[in-house]
DNA sequence: GTAAGCACTATACTAAAGTATACCGGTATA
DNA sequence: TATACCGGTATACTTTAGTATAGTGCTTAC
């Protein structure tokens, strides 16, 4: 297998195309993903730091998304020994390129919104 | 509000963007609406084939989950009165337009398996 | 008249995701 | 000594997602 695909030449791949497409699912999906994500776009952040930025979150999940995010490679978590210890996340190489992932889908949506939602005054 | 934003000027605004990014998590979020969508890229399909062509689907999950895609404008159901009836479903604009959001999770999601699922051998 | 195919629906269940609430050890502040 | 901040964890619960299994009304095929 070259080290390089084409893209048409692994949409011809079912299995490949599946997984690739499911992977990169699986890592926005769940309610908490996307704004932790979101905010840690914007720089390294702390614990409560995201908390705060994030009305709702109870620290329970935030916590489970982190590790979550952490064990698929998409932030990093660095503790200093400081007094008391400090935490911080940040995206990683991975985390950062969802960006075109993520443009992708505001373009959809907003398409979607205008062909869809626009039409049918429902939600 | 003109009729056509750029995509960086949306970007400043998160609550837009958000609203976005989560219409199309929405839309391809569940165990099954990615291998339905899949299904109906090659084509129209009647409901015993969508069946057939993914493996391990329960006509109850089948039938919830296209009833939800066509809530959401993502296939049309067209039923012909033949008999007995004939049932057929086909992607909208908008499923069909899912093309380039698929495609840029393809890339990342290969990117992303060859950084981390390659290095680590766990999955 | 029995069986089978189509396009589903009904009922009941299990499993996964998310919430609520309280608490931990360490430190520092009043 | 009492309170509060930090970065979480523990326990119990509710809600949502998904599964299993059977059955519906209609029709043609044997």
């Amino acid at each position: 297998m070259s080290k390089l695909l084409k893209l048409e030449e692994v949409k011809k791949c079912p299995a490949e195309f599946v997984l690739a497409v499911n992977d990169t699912l699986n890592v926005l999906s769940g309610k908490w993903k996307l704004p932790i994500i979101g905010t840690l776009l914007f720089g390294r952040k702390r614990f409560k730091e995201i908390q705060n930025g994030i009305p709702r979150i109870t620290p329970r999940m935030l916590s489970k998304e982190l590790k979550d995010l952490e064990v698929n490679g998409i932030v990093t978590r660095t503790v200093y020994n400081t007094i008391p210890v400090t935490v911080e996340y940040e995206l990683t190489t991975s985390g950062s390129s969802l960006d075109p992932v993520m443009d992708a889908m505001i373009t959809w949506g907003l398409e979607h919104r205008k062909r869809v939602i626009g039409n049918t005054n429902s939600l």
